[in-house]
RNA sequence: GGGAGCAUAGCUCAGCUGGUUCAGAGCAUCUGCCUUACAAGCAGAGGGUCCGCGGUUCGAACCCGUGUGCUCCCACCA
């Protein structure tokens, strides 16, 4: 059967998903093979493939389809995180569409809206990474907020409650008025902003000639001041302190308090301090014991409190107050200034300091055992610098916001009577039971209000690697979490070290007592070709789904994983895929050749000098297979597939199909042929991690395979360790062949034309072995063996071998004497360097014998160069 | 403000415990080829004060210091 002219990417890689689910390849269960897992980073159940997925389970698709290669039982389990905030977002949004709003519907009406949502988009995600070719086992497809899952993270908060390391306080948050929900410190991203720093002049109380200046980049706060302070140390204000000034436009008197906190030297030297509204004024109030004014409502407008402008938005009330106070006087002047604010992760709106109930994890004592494990290498970070950031937040660890107010999420299970007192459990039946005991003179309630709040996305996330076996259902004797858990390898980006991977670790010491995957690699940050980070406000993300259309799967699995170099970013560019697409179509080829070979007629006569061919390719097969198998466990993926692929393109197509083609009336040798399919058989193992398409297409190309013969499910034949002086013989081989390649361009010399070639005596042993091949892809008429040199003839240097050719055609000996001339020239330089080290008494004494012999070694070898070429140039200037 | 990292060919990057057969690879460039698997190809070639400066050493792309430029993380200075 004749094959294409070219692969097609989009049929096979259909085929071959489809096939390998079917026959489930990818379903795994513990069994006595040794286990490598890995659980996906859940990606938000709303998202859609971008490049930053691309690599990441690229990665993962590599690491899972290596291992299965040598003999592990591999799992890697598929599924989504909720992700409250961006869930209820687009639910939201969908609603708004539709005319309705969120706040009309009772919770269940709106849950309902968002699980049909779910059903319908969620999990697109999920579809496309099948697009990209990944061995997920979907049988566990898991979601965090399934039913177990869910009470999972339940029983997690009552777990913890009970531990006491839950609590509910009030205390400043960071509020995003757009979600209207309490954000933890992680999910704001700081941004520099250019702003107005305003200078408002405040009027004394009881001297309104006295005034006292203050600056600020949020006038619209002035309004729920407290108080104004100033330095205790600093002369200018000292005869201010403890008297009143007064809020300009609203005239509420506040007292001047001093404290060491104020910086003198920035802006006047005054701070207005509104403890609503601002961490630090917030703290400066409860130390001072200020009134706390809350002049925002929920949304961002103004309250009730604010007396002016209630229900105005913050930022319009900033623009007018400032008018406002210019028009009564208070203005002194307005700077321009750059200040870091704060955007929520979300909905990239700008974060206001907040004081508001919320509920709390603590996390000082189990921080520290989840530090312990990383900084001992129990946990491997890859790259290790990440040790580092790891340890600072984990020693610097603060207490957990884990309330949203949010309704797509884990409700959180306190129950509240009338007056507001609280039980936990996780139903409102075992609420009651648990509120007879705890407050027993109290009237038993008929019901319980369970609070309104649901948990922050990361209270389910950090069970993922527990949970997706089962570990609440069953916490004992769990025969998947026995086998499954610890997990081999996690994958992720190193932005969310915090968010998630530091509490998987917390969670898996906590409730496992083990940690959670045995090593991490932080991918880098995909960026674009002008070093951007790939972002979906830039709108610089590639569309995936089409290039994968365009270049075919294989083909962007190449140029993600050639650009990704072990924990740096990744510069993305397409013609990374490009390259990708050109490499299938090579390899199609080379196919496509053995199919012609395979057609001819065979001999059975022994092979002649041309069987070195096969000998040497074992060797290079062998070699890379151990280069690569390193480079693998340090997560050098691009430099794996960089030595694959010249493995394939150089050394099997260029090199060793050549060495082996016969001519085209002629037969071919039958091992030589039946090597050359075995020898591409175990090429497809080694690329099929990283192409896992078109090598499993090729793979059943090369001959008829019994049912079952997948290579997906294959292993690697046994590693064995290369013929160090068959490499360098091969080696020889190709520099011999460059060389007279190269002497034929600066000669003029045709391909074809024939010529003798002369090769020293000295080395005959070592030469005869590729003699054959040699003369074959030279072209010489003949080999000959010589101790002189060859008059008339072009002489050229490889390694320590002098050789010579001579042709029916004229030589150019300009050229040749040029040629010889500059070589002579670096030659005497290098031996001039070499001989000032050896004749260096000091060099003598202190270095090592070895690199003594090796210079002593150059020196020899360049001398003779030397001898050659002067001898050379010598016959030719006669 | 604190911490981490990077700077090697036009571009993207390799260069392990310091030793000129290590200054490399892939793209890109140039030259010659429609050689019957592949012009998405074949063959060959050119190209780098290894960021500047100083130091350690017999010897530095590699170690130390310093300067410059860039990146990232953390951080509440109005």
């Amino acid at each position: 059967m004749a094959l294409a002219k070219n692969f097609n990417p989009q049929e096979a890689e259909n085929k071959w998903y489809n096939y390998w689910v079917e026959k489930g390849y990818f379903h795994s269960t513990p069994n006595e093979k040794p286990a490598y897992t890995i659980v996906i980073p859940p990606p938000n159940v709303t998202g859609v493939l971008h490049m930053g997925h691309a690599l990441n389970n690229s990665v993962q698709d590599v690491l899972i389809r290596y291992a299965k290669l040598n003999g592990y039982n591999t799992c890697w389990v598929p599924g989504t995180d909720h992700a409250s905030i961006a869930t209820e977002a687009k639910v939201v949004a969908m609603l708004r569409e539709k005319g309705i709003d969120k706040n009309t519907l009772s919770r269940d009406e709106f849950l309902s809206y968002a699980w049909e949502w779910k059903e319908k988009y969620g999990g697109i995600i999920l579809q496309q990474l099948k697009k990209l070719g990944c061995a997920l086992d979907w049988n566990r497809t898991a979601f965090t907020m399934d039913a177990d899952y869910y009470r999972a993270v339940i029983d997690v908060f009552i777990d913890l409650y009970k531990k006491g390391h839950i609590y509910r306080g009030v205390k400043m948050i960071n509020w995003d008025p757009k979600a209207k929900t309490a954000l933890s410190d992680e999910e704001v991203n700081h941004k520099e902003v250019n702003s107005e720093l305003v200078y408002v002049r405040y009027f004394m109380e009881d001297d309104s000639a006295e005034s006292i200046t203050i600056a600020t980049v949020r006038p619209e706060t002035i309004l729920g001041d407290a108080a104004v302070c100033v330095h205790p140390n600093d002369e200018r204000y000292k005869h201010l302190v403890g008297r009143y000034c007064l809020v300009p436009l609203i005239n509420r008197r506040i007292p001047i308090i001093a404290d060491e906190y104020i910086d003198i030297e920035f802006g006047t030297g005054c701070l207005k301090v509104t403890p609503a509204h601002d961490i630090n004024d917030y703290n400066l109030g409860l130390k001072h014991s200020l009134p706390v004014i809350d002049t925002l409502n929920e949304d961002g407008t103004m309250s009730e409190a604010a007396q002016l402008y209630v229900s105005l938005d913050r930022f319009e009330v900033r623009k007018q107050i400032v008018q406002d106070l210019q028009a009564k006087g208070h203005i002194v002047k307005i700077e321009a200034y750059t200040n870091q604010v704060g955007f929520s992760e979300r909905t990239d709106v700008v974060i206001e300091p907040r004081l508001s109930m919320q509920w709390w994890c603590k996390m000082e004592s189990m921080a520290k055992p989840a530090l312990e494990v990383v900084m001992k290498d129990e946990i491997k970070f890859y790259p290790p610098k990440f040790k580092n950031t790891y340890r600072h937040w984990m020693e610097n660890i603060k207490d957990w916001c884990i309330s949203r107010q949010l309704r797509w999420g884990h409700r959180i299970p306190a129950w509240y009577d009338e007056q507001g007192q609280f039980v936990i459990a996780a139903t409102e039946a075992e609420a009651i039971e648990i509120y007879q005991q705890h407050f027993p003179d109290k009237e038993v309630p008929t019901t319980l209000r369970q609070d309104e709040d649901v948990l922050d996305t990361w209270f389910s996330s950090w069970l993922w690697p527990l949970e997706v076996f089962g570990w609440n259902q069953q916490k004992e004797k769990n025969r998947e979490l026995d086998y499954y858990y610890p997990t081999a390898t996690l994958v992720t980006a190193p932005e969310i070290i915090f968010f998630w991977v530091a509490r998987m670790i917390m969670a898996g010491l906590e409730y496992r007592k083990q940690i959670p995957f045995q090593q991490v690699y932080f991918t880098g940050i995909v960026r674009d070709k002008q070093g951007r980070k790939m972002s979906k406000s830039l709108g610089n993300s590639p569309d995936l789904l089409k290039m994968i259309d365009d270049f075919g799967a294989d083909a962007v699995r190449f140029g993600v994983l050639i650009a990704s170099p072990a924990g740096n970013d990744l510069l993305f560019d397409e013609s990374g895929c490009e390259q990708g697409k050109i490499f299938g179509n090579k390899i199609w080829n080379a196919l496509k050749l053995l199919q012609i070979l395979n057609e001819k007629e065979r001999s059975t006569e022994a092979p002649g000098s041309e069987a070195f061919a096969s000998v040497w390719f074992a060797q290079r097969l062998a070699e890379v297979r151990a280069e690569v198998d390193q480079d693998i466990r340090e997560f050098k993926l691009s430099e794996a597939l960089k030595k694959v692929y010249s493995l394939i393109w150089d050394d099997y197509c260029s090199w060793y199909l050549e060495w082996i083609k016969t001519a085209q009336d002629q037969p071919i040798q039958a091992n030589q042929i039946e090597k050359a399919n075995m020898y591409f058989e175990e090429l497809m193992k080694l690329l099929h991690p990283f192409m896992p398409f078109i090598t499993e297409e090729i793979y059943h190309q090369i001959r008829e395979r019994a049912e079952g013969d997948d290579l997906v499910i294959t292993q690697f034949s046994k590693a064995t360790s290369p013929d160090a002086d068959i490499l360098s013989q091969g080696e020889l081989l190709k520099r011999i062949i460059t060389a007279i390649r190269d002497v034929r361009v600066k000669q003029n010399l045709k391909p074809k034309d024939s010529i003798t070639l002369y090769l020293p005596e000295a080395h005959k042993q070592n030469l005869e072995a590729i003699e054959g091949i040699l003369q074959k892809q030279c072209f010489a008429e003949a080999i000959v063996y010589i101790t002189g040199s060859v008059p008339d003839s072009v002489s050229f240097v490889v390694g320590n071998l002098s050789c010579y050719l001579t042709s029916a055609r004229e030589i150019d000996h300009s050229k040749q004497i040029e040629e010889l001339q500059k070589e002579l020239t670096y030659l005497q330089g290098f031996l001039e360097s070499v001989n000032k080290k050896l004749n260096n008494e000091k060099f003598v004494a202190n270095a090592k014998p070895e690199v003594i012999a090796g210079e002593e070694k150059k020196r020899n070898d360049a001398l003779e160069k030397i001898r050659v070429i002067q001898e050379s140039l010598t016959l030719l200037s006669a």
